[in-house]
RNA sequence: GCGGGUGUAGCUCAAUGGUAGAGCUCCAGCCUUCCAAGCUGGUGGUGCCGGUUCGAUCCCGGUCACCCGCUCCA
């Protein structure tokens, strides 16, 4: 794994179209990323992947799509509208960057009581220097937009940060009309935003992002056994999509650093490569006990609770979450399928070629048809295969320069079959059909190619 | 948002205060061509705006984006 992948997977990512720079016509739009041809394909995949195991498979867990745009008050109820605005001071010496609030805090617990000239009493904790902070601003990590003709504060709401609370508020209605009971657990994928005061590495971190998240509602009580299982399931997901055991860990949120509505929470790693730790969250699976379900009924009114007709008990179910970023897996995925051999070339020199080891689930060609040469005779016989082919599949056809060189570009993009058409075929009607990975070649009848496809790509 | 760095073609890299070059990629044609280097031709660029100057890609200012830190956490 050359250390340099990153910086390699960022510009193959350009220069193939799996994901480019934003508004990139008129100097970029920061922290947005657009995804091309093959990134969506990515990006589908994943995204159909998780919903298959969460959902499709699953007797216990249904999905839903809310809103991105909840009423306000959902945001209140949860907390984010207090939590997620934070006044930030900044040093004028170190130039770091602080809550306001807590320093003040901070100050009263050493010397007992408010600082009387507020942030000019205070020492910057890290360099030390005495009251010389910016003006705290209000930082708001909720993205806010108006809705309706007038822009005033009635039609002020919130873009999600997480779509969460659009599960939580739909609790009642799901529970009712699948006709569910706890364990039970409800799935969404969709597009969050959050104010990010430093977004980056590339799509790691930005201000718009999509979530794959379930809420596992569950007896209080259970809820740990519960925490313990969905961690090791969705560990587990990771690995059979190929993502190398060596390049993921677990990372246990220290009780002090917890979110506020978390009672513990462990992370899914992965080894993207950046930063001091060279590892950074993936997933989150946190215990978020009875709090939004709590907090919604009591700020709506609604009756939230279980009622339990075995034991005749009535309780508000604990809530166990995974929250998977979609972008990060993309990034996940593309990383770890990163690849370099070495082969011969035309003039058996070898040569350093970049592969794709994608798991064929999430490729975004599945299959490209190759005719040998550009040929009136070649060229029509292998579109009609693609043609038949891309009934079942996503399927690139391709007859500019040589083969070789098409070969690679398959490789580049991990497509898992290449489909070669050749003189022979005019003959005998069979292909060539080579794996990615093993490199092996088969001859096969060109009527057969579909079904054994089919079987290998499932 | 603040501090520091970077910005020449899709990629890697040249060059210059006086018409910006190369290799690879890409595209077209030729070659019955199975793993990127055959032949011929072609597309394409100084991030953006302004200033200084006879003339700016180069000097200056601003802006935009990216990278590294401060933060956050899917």
């Amino acid at each position: 794994m050359p250390a340099d992948r990153f910086d390699t997977i960022v510009s193959l990512s350009k220069r193939r179209g799996f994901v480019y720079p934003s508004s990139e016509i008129y100097g970029g739009q920061r922290s947005s990323w657009d995804y091309g041809p093959l990134g969506v394909e990515v990006k589908e995949n994943i995204r159909q992947q998780w919903w298959r195991s969460m959902v499709q498979t699953r007797d216990d867990i249904v999905g839903i799509d809310s809103s991105v745009i909840l009423a306000p008050e959902v945001w209140v109820a949860s907390g984010h509208v207090e939590v997620f605005v934070d006044p930030l001071t900044e040093c004028l010496n170190c130039h770091r960057r602080w809550r306001a609030d807590q320093l003040v805090e901070a100050y009263e617990e050493k010397h007992g009581h408010k600082p009387e000239n507020d942030l000019a009493d205070i020492n910057c904790p890290h360099c030390g220097t005495k009251g010389r902070f910016t003006e705290p601003k209000m930082f708001n990590g909720l993205v806010r937009t108006h809705l309706g003709p007038v822009e005033d504060d009635s039609s002020l709401t919130y873009l999600r940060p997480e779509t969460a609370q659009g599960i939580f508020v739909n609790f009642l209605n799901v529970m009712q009309s699948a006709r569910k009971k706890p364990p039970f657990g409800i799935a969404q994928t969709g597009k969050s935003f959050r104010n990010e005061i430093t977004p980056g590495n590339f799509i790691f971190r930005t201000r718009e992002f999509e979530q794959m998240e379930m809420e596992y509602f569950v007896k209080p009580g259970t809820d740990e056994q519960w925490h313990e299982y969905w961690i090791a399931e969705r560990w587990k997901w990771y690995l059979d999509l190929g993502l190398r055991e060596e390049n993921l860990r677990f990372y246990e949120h220290p009780k002090e650093k917890l979110s506020h509505y978390s009672k513990r929470t462990v992370d899914i790693e992965y080894r993207y490569g950046i930063g001091g730790s060279e590892f950074a969250e993936l997933e989150g699976i946190a215990n978020r006990t009875d709090f939004d379900l709590s907090t919604h009924a009591k700020h709506s009114g609604a009756d939230l609770s279980y009622f339990d007709q075995e034991t005749g008990e009535r309780w508000t179910p604990y809530v166990i979450e995974p929250a998977a970023g979609l972008n990060r897996a993309v990034l996940a995925f593309l990383l770890d399928a990163y690849a370099e051999d070495e082969a011969p070339n035309a003039k058996g020199v070898m040569e350093k070629r970049t592969v794709l080891r994608l798991d064929r689930r999430l490729a975004p060609v599945k299959v490209a048809v190759l005719p040998l040469s550009r040929n009136p005779e070649l060229s029509p016989k292998a579109r009609d295969l693609a043609a038949e082919l891309r009934q079942a599949w996503n399927v690139e056809f391709d007859d500019a320069g040589a083969i070789g060189r098409r070969y690679r570009r398959q490789d580049e993009i991990g497509t898992p079959f290449c489909v070669t058409v050749d003189f022979d075929t005019l003959n005998d009607n069979a292909v060539t059909v080579r794996e990615r990975d093993s490199m092996k070649q088969e001859r096969i009848g060109i009527d057969q190619v579909r079904s054994y496809l089919t079987e290998r790509l499932a």
